[in-house]
DNA sequence: CTTTTGTATTCTGTATGCAGCATTTTTTGT
DNA sequence: ACAAAAAATGCTGCATACAGAATACAAAAG
């Protein structure tokens, strides 16, 4: 496959005035997104030599990024036997939807205080993009951009932290998020959800949009625990 | 000073069946120490080759350690520059309280529903152990227990994504919070809030116990905050 | 035919070597 | 004497090489 070489050497007799990406560094998001696509199923072993060649690159850096991943609680290490892509149980998916739910109800709330209109003009931008997406039935934008509408309400709370806790979970729980299969109702609950959430933003009504997210989490479970 | 080497191979005429601890793995514990009890101040460079030497490693699985606690948050990775130990503004750690104190209302709430009387009552004989420790005036041993206080009540809530990040994150402070300089008043102040808890759990008030820990978390802002 | 043990292969864990980038020092020109 | 450029040094980033552990396979014994 040879997938990296694309990325590791960007070709370049070109311009390219800065190429100051670490290999190790791109591993780990290639790995991220192979796992979360599910290239690489839970269970998996992540063979250093195979995956390695695979990808065009040497193991070390390949070992760096996969302690990384390790460390985000994607991967598990297990002694003298390599890693292997984590699998989450049912209760796992919950305990971080139960978390997920409490950081966003948070975020929500700081988000209604610190945000600029210009920032609440962003997210509904976003939104009307998301919507566009759901007419057309396209889900991978939709999801996509679903994930972006929450990471940007997170991000107008101006709590770093909050923001660096808030990517890692919504990372673990993507692979999961993914692969969801909704029915159509539940989809356009989970839109409507969306529409409220917006308006409570825009009214800058902390309560009511603490108080939305959190719902649209607690039904999340309902929306993915079929598939698990 | 090859301080590592008795940790490494632990000397092992012993019966001790099984061996397997990786190199990197207990070098992640080790930097983690030197970083949380200030050995390795902010702002320092993590020298490969010096540091290895000094611990009498090689720069792979030391490099590979680097990588980990990066993606934990303690230090920063600056492309051809190798790592530097993360420093932390005042804004940064009112933050990460603030998360925190989320946290652990959410984890007083479960707490309170999920936890075995057998449990209720270790988290009791710490609390008064650390009281022990407090009348001896033993910050060292107190600071050690009033953590494990906090984590034992995380455990209580049965959420496994919830105790992960509140690791995390007590991970990251626990660098400010060992080095916080209380006065007697504010340090009685914490001991009271600590009682208030575990009369709190004791009596399963959720309501309660979710209250204290957010104004315990609250008022910890206060008791740091002279010290950045 | 099943089980056990010895061997071989494969993979992880660690060390080392080499190339490229950063930084610092030295040298040269004004 | 000062500034700018060039060389030299030191460090990171990556690849490769070697050693030890785990697993798979095969052969022999029950």
């Amino acid at each position: 496959m040879d997938e990296i070489s694309s990325l590791q050497r960007r070709a370049d007799g070109s311009a390219g005035p800065i190429r100051r990406t670490a290999l190790h560094d791109t591993l780990v998001n290639h790995l991220r997104d192979m796992i979360i696509e599910g290239d690489l199923e839970p269970g998996t072993r992540l063979h250093e030599g195979q995956l390695g060649e695979q990808l065009g690159v040497s193991r070390t850096p390949l070992r760096e990024a996969i302690k990384y991943l390790a460390s985000e609680g994607l991967v598990e290490l297990v002694p003298s036997r390599g890693a292997v892509v984590k699998r989450f149980s049912p209760k796992d998916v919950h305990d971080m939807l139960t978390v997920l739910r409490t950081l966003e109800e948070l975020a929500g709330r700081l988000a209604c205080e610190a945000a600029t209109d210009a920032e609440i003009a962003e997210v509904r931008a976003l939104h009307d993009e998301m919507i566009d997406r759901y007419k057309a039935a396209d889900r991978l934008q939709y999801y996509k951009l679903n994930q972006d509408i929450h990471t940007a309400i997170v991000r107008l709370a101006q709590n770093s932290s909050l923001i660096d806790i808030h990517a890692i979970l919504q990372t673990r729980l993507k692979r999961i998020r993914f692969i969801g299969h909704e029915g159509p109702e539940k989809w356009a609950a989970a839109v409507s959800e969306h529409e409220e959430m917006i308006s409570a933003l825009e009214a800058r009504d902390k309560t009511r949009l603490s108080e939305v997210l959190g719902r649209h989490l607690f039904n999340a479970w309902d929306r993915v625990r079929a598939s698990l």
